[in-house]
DNA sequence: ACCTGAACACCGTTCAAGT
DNA sequence: ACCTGAACACCGTTCAAGT
């Protein structure tokens, strides 16, 4: 139920293992709490609390508590971020945008419970990845879902293929995300992918 | 501006204005501050401060920081109330489905300052609204968008048509909130309901 | 290395008191 | 009716101190 396996430490020392898992169990808490009722209304002291220490040693492995949200979402920005690399390199071809979308389908499914928090929480975002990439990151996850639609698009489209194509990368992270206990996660991203394929296709009127 | 009392009686019989705009321009700060910073990110502080006033002075208009809120969603989720009652007494056809996302888009883009503040704080809403309606109310806008889908589909509908119908929701609402800045305001309409049209189509794969 | 206790300024909220 | 000043418990953060 939680996607929290890869997010190692990466903790320096040598060879020894670091028994205390306090700060992995820091992250899950907190994604979990952050998640549910939202980053702002939940506090240190109940996040402390779950895990039988005080609140100030969660300043001992996090110097802040943005710092916590950063942990557990920067993979996901940065796997985005390589996306986005990629596609630009790429021919603007009906291929690229299959790729594109499938590879986005790809990173979303793998990070549900980071997506939600995202979702949940965009205002608090905002000013929270402001660290993140260059210095005026204001409204960084816009920015984000514009790049990767622009790249669906040639740069002189219409209104109505910029929509569609806005619409076709929303599809792909709102059905993963709200459709996220479904049984068969194969067919979603089928059924996913096939609108999102449907957005983009160029088919301006003909039935 | 000297000091002849103006002992009017300032209550007018039934419904009287205080002439006094504080309590409308309270809530026009506050609906500005909590879409851009967001809820819990904004404080009272500054909402007073920007009006002249002290924190305290609030508490006269509003009986809490919630209610504030409260005050300049409930329109809002009431006339959503009344589309999904009308929808519910309507027979399941396709003029109905094209009614509902008309309607819808109706709603939305004459308070789309509201809208980006719902969307930007979800996670916040979720403990705001739990006045509104039932006692459960835990979700609320969630359950909201799937009777709204739930009216898209019959009710043995495949995965496919309801996620297909959740997408069409979603177009108007996020099409609308995301391309609030565009000139024609009648043509994006015109594109979001196409798009959410097709997805409501029944058509199931043939071209 | 890992954590505590006490302190800091700030938050939402209340309330007696002023006009 | 409309607003203030001071108080309340709580918040994120810091830091000297403990093991």
């Amino acid at each position: 139920m939680d996607d929290l396996a890869d997010l190692a430490p990466a903790r320096p020392g040598g060879a020894g293992r670091p028994r205390g898992d306090t700060r992995e169990r820091i992250q899950a808490v907190a994604l979990d709490l952050f998640a549910e009722r939202g980053y702002e209304a939940t506090s240190l002291r109940e996040i402390a609390e779950r895990l039988g220490v005080t609140k100030a040693a969660l300043y001992y492995h996090f110097k802040s508590k943005e710092d916590i949200v950063r942990s557990f979402t920067e993979d996901y920005l940065g796997e985005l971020d390589a996306l986005l690399a990629w596609g630009a390199a790429q021919p603007r071809s009906a291929a690229t945008r299959a790729e594109l979308l499938t590879r986005y389908g790809d990173i979303v499914g793998r990070r549900l419970g980071v997506l939600r928090f995202l979702e949940q929480n965009r205002a608090a975002l905002d000013h929270l990845l402001s660290e993140h990439g260059g210095p005026d990151r204001k409204q960084w996850l816009r920015a984000q879902f514009e790049a990767l639609r622009d790249l669906l698009v040639p740069p002189d489209a219409t209104l109505r293929d910029q929509v569609r194509a806005s619409m076709a990368v929303a599809s792909v992270g709102i059905g993963c995300m709200h459709y996220h206990q479904v049984a068969d996660q194969a067919e979603l991203r089928d059924i996913v992918l096939e609108i999102a394929l449907d957005l983009t296709g160029s088919a301006p009127s003909t039935p």
